[in-house]
DNA sequence: TTCGCCAAGTGAGTCAAGAG
DNA sequence: CTCTTGACTCACTTGGCGAA
């Protein structure tokens, strides 16, 4: 019986999704190609690990026992690799980061940082939304994860890297902009646009008008801070967004941030990984990082 | 250095099941 | 019935590696 770690590597990603596709799109190959590694598997252990049955994949009882060893196998070597990575300190090793989708505003420039100080290391970014980040969080997939807000109900320690402050935004040339201390009931007298359900953005701006007495005038709902940029820049109307989507800015002046009386919103980003985890040198390299960059993490934003 | 082999991957396509 | 989705096949390419 002969396979090889690339051949377990894939068979786990297809076990834990039950699906070829899904497991090829987090491989980052094609559903060919891992059907082909699962097929190869299969053929040296002589038994099918999977099974169809309609439309949907299941494990057989060797799939079971290959998968558990496939596990076993692939932390082993996980491990012995991070020990590894410690004892060449930083010299060398591997950084597993998922965020979400907002924060790639702040967290790219960070890492880029990072990897040019430490050029052995090896970074692997994924930017995926909210729910997806925190079930790789639940299942300890990646070293450290980057979101806006702590999880509740999981175990995981959450420690604040930076201020992630929420403006009101506006088409440079509309009538509010240059104003002084808008009152927030004035700005729900105008058209407004939203992140989609669930966003922790649009979940700040709702409860500050609410609180402030307002209801806002929503025009539409869009499911990304650059949609929305745009939506601005037409001049479909106002929006709550994070200050850093202006950081990287081509169009700089096109969307200005309102001064509205009790913004900026503070809220901020946070690192976090399961409790109980042990942080290889490297995440916790960059933890450092991240904090030393506290207070200065912001690129020049646009007045 | 070149050549050939092989593993791993891709793109294009077929087929079958499920949903509307 | 038609459309969509996902499993699966086939022909082909690419890159690494050892032998000559």
């Amino acid at each position: 019986m002969r396979f090889s770690l690339r051949q377990m590597q894939i068979f786990a990603a297809v076990a834990r999704d039950l699906s070829y596709t899904r497991a090829a799109e987090a491989l980052h190959l094609t559903q060919p190609a891992v059907f082909a590694q699962v097929r190869q598997l299969e053929e040296s252990v002589g038994l099918p690990l999977l099974e169809r049955i309609g439309r949907k994949l299941h494990l057989t009882a060797a799939g079971e026992e290959v998968l558990a060893t496939s596990r076993e196998t692939l932390d082993a070597l996980e491990r012995l690799e991070m020990r590894l990575a410690d004892l060449q300190g930083l010299k060398r090793g591997r950084l597993r980061i998922a965020m979400v989708t907002t924060a790639k505003y702040l967290i790219p420039r960070l890492l880029g940082e990072f990897c040019a100080r430490h050029p052995g290391i090896e970074a692997e970014l994924t930017v995926t939304n909210r729910e997806k980040l925190l079930a790789r969080l639940a299942a300890n997939e990646d070293d450290l994860v980057i979101l806006g807000k702590p999880p509740g109900g999981l175990d995981v320690v959450a420690t604040p890297i930076a201020d992630n402050p929420l403006v009101v935004l506006a088409r440079h040339d509309h009538p509010l902009a240059g104003q002084k201390a808008i009152p927030p009931a004035r700005i729900a007298e105008e058209p407004f646009i939203l992140r989609e359900r669930g966003s922790g953005t649009r979940r700040a701006a709702e409860r500050f008008f609410a609180a402030q007495g307002c209801t806002l005038k929503v025009r539409m709902e869009l499911g990304s801070n650059e949609a929305i940029k745009q939506a601005i820049a037409g001049g479909l109307g106002l929006s709550v967004l994070s200050r850093h989507t202006l950081a990287l800015e081509g169009e700089a002046g096109l969307i200005q941030p309102l001064d509205v009386a009790g913004f900026p919103l503070q809220s901020q980003w946070y690192v976090a990984y399961p409790a109980g985890k042990h942080l290889s040198a490297v995440a916790s390299a960059f933890i450092d990082h991240l904090l030393a960059s506290q207070g200065h993490t912001a690129v020049n934003f646009p007045e």
